[in-house]
DNA sequence: TTGTAAGCGTTATCAG
DNA sequence: CTGATAACGCTTACAA
């Protein structure tokens, strides 16, 4: 019978070695380098650690001689829930996940969503044992931005903010990628176009309404960069083709709901009934306000034209006209520079490609 | 011109003290117990870290010395790449997440997928810097489960393997959920029923082949309890209607591809054409074979009854008939199990409820 | 092949 | 409100 491994305190590397009567470093051999003792002592280690319910070197008081804690933290701002749903975003983090267990770092999630206050998400931030920092789409005056530089580790922006101080960043081009679209929209010929935007900021203005429009003042304001970049691209378009980019109708939505493309379709036709094209700055939102369409009866793409952009799964199937970009890749690259930090010390920037889809929901107008 | 904040060596608590001429307990106090010191000197003390470039309390450090790590680990023997596309399994990552975030726990992906050696892995796990462990639906001859047990911390096991020492669990009643279904597909009058499962062991004798019958023997011999249950409620379901439960035409399919619930029916009509009703242990291949049939012009529910399992927001919204599980509340209640260990010591056991889902997808033999 | 000694950076305790 | 002391459990030159 063994002896039960329930000793007064817990057993340690020490009470092990004190146990056998050798010294620490051998116990610490026997686990971290195998040949540095004999093969039949090692076994003896092993067995005793069996025996007195070690489980083997702390991880944290490891982590904390070796100076390294074999994960990264990931900081999303926004709603798990609302990111797991989203598959762009979640094509990211399995992309993350697989770039970190490739070099077998563990992914930390940071409890540091908008569910705490920001006071328990610093703390969160401060007291995650991470050898780097993944932050996503976070918009230029998130709050947590500063607590995770002040932790002095790597950092790997993905998307939004630029340029912060040190780190670096994967993302695409989207003012570009947005350009192209909106200029093939435009060779179609719409004039009338409406543009369904995610949130632009952190504020919302409008109460309760999901959607509303966007005044001009707010897209210049605001802080979520990527969606800013988006609209300007189509106003490039717009503006490269002899049209009045001030006449594009904004909307805005503010939540990630299901219907929430549907919601701002319907804010954008009521404001400008004339429109024939409605672009979206994401596939859930161009998806949702088909379906709204259709549930008004308005043809795609005979009476409307709609785009989205991203090119999930979903959005390809449906042949949505988009933008596709490698969300899985941005993971894998975001991964890859946490684990191998430019050897210059001065931070990447890597922009992807992205590629224009012409599918079945763009035509001319009516 | 503040000083520049690269000394020599990272400041730490303690250099910071000395810089100060305080104790260590002052600066540990200003940051972990604002009250314990005069607001004047905690001033002094914070404004003296930003210039030596501080960024507060090593959180390995702190970890060590109050045996706390602020994190729970999720062990997912599935590649996350198939987990993160599966909407169930999604579902429960969400739950937990949320519940972790909620108690300010960070949750850490393990390194321990199917990607890396099981040296690697187990590795992992013993490095992992956390308060307790969630393993998701692993099969009971996993070679991570011993490692996980080994490190001495809370474990909540979801779903699966049943019985590990001292561990909580959260699941359904598998087999009772599968029998009511079958009970109702049985009673439309159903004779000749295929049933569509995912792997039932962690092996696979067939090959390149997607899908395979699956002989008795294997029925009984395989390891991924989940599967094996809900084909036992089938069983029960049948033998409880005065048939044969042998006459049960069982296919299992291997990877988990988006073509694999296909793949199986075409499988299961070639070895009986007789069946009328295909049932599956899982809403995605309900998916994918409903598409398969449709292929081939097999019309549902009036050729052939379809039924799922788990109640995925696809297959709702496609009217399948199937058993709705509440996979986001299994990851909540693993979360809250891991942050209130039952006050008995007594490992919990929660089995949360199911309902049957009568969809359009489920009618009387043509 | 094994042992010695010096940290890693923090917090708990208890006395002043 | 402040400080001295003693852990927390481990790794790693370097010496034997």
């Amino acid at each position: 019978m063994p002896r039960s491994p329930n000793p007064r305190r817990r057993a340690t590397l020490a009470s092990l070695a004190a146990e056998l009567k050798v010294s620490r470093t051998t116990i610490s051999n026997a686990y971290n380098r195998p040949d540095q003792l004999s093969a039949d002592l090692r076994e003896r280690v092993l067995a005793a650690a069996k025996e007195m319910g070690y489980a083997g070197p702390d991880p944290v008081a490891r982590s904390l001689r070796t100076r390294k804690a074999g994960a990264f933290g990931l900081i999303i701002t926004e709603s798990l829930n609302y990111s797991f749903r989203d598959p762009a975003a979640l094509d990211f983090v399995a992309g993350l996940a697989e770039s970190c267990e490739e070099a077998g770092q563990g992914l930390l999630l940071v409890a540091a969503g908008p569910n705490r206050s920001v006071e328990e998400g610093a703390a969160a931030v401060l007291s995650a044992g991470v050898d780097g920092f993944v932050v996503y789409a976070a918009s230029d005056d998130d709050p947590y931005l500063a607590v995770v530089q002040q932790r002095g580790v790597p950092i790997v922006i993905v998307d939004q903010p630029k340029d912060i101080q040190g780190a670096s960043r994967v993302c695409i081009d989207d003012r570009a990628a947005m350009r192209e679209i909106a200029e093939y929209v435009v060779g179609l010929g719409h004039r009338e176009i409406g543009l369904l935007t995610m949130r632009l900021g952190r504020h919302w203005p409008h109460g309760d309404a999901q959607s509303a429009v966007a005044d001009p003042e707010r897209l210049t304001s605001q802080h979520f960069h990527v969606q800013c970049e988006r609209i300007l691209g189509v106003r490039d378009a717009m503006a490269g083709a002899g049209l009045n980019p001030d006449a594009l109708t904004v909307v805005e939505t503010y939540e990630h709901l299901p219907s929430s493309g549907g919601s701002a379709a319907a804010v954008a036709l009521q404001a400008n009934p004339r429109i024939t094209a409605l672009m979206c700055t994401a596939d859930v939102l161009a998806l949702s306000a088909m379906d709204h369409l259709r549930s008004r009866g308005i043809y795609v793409p005979g009476q409307m034209t709609v785009t989205g952009f991203d090119g999930v799964p979903e959005a390809l199937a449906r042949g949505l006209t988009t933008v596709a970009q490698p969300s899985l890749e941005k993971g894998r690259r975001a991964g890859y520079l946490l684990n191998n930090p430019p050897r210059s010390g001065i931070p990447a920037i890597e922009v992807l490609d992205t590629e224009l889809v012409r599918g079945r929901t763009s035509g001319p107008p009516a």
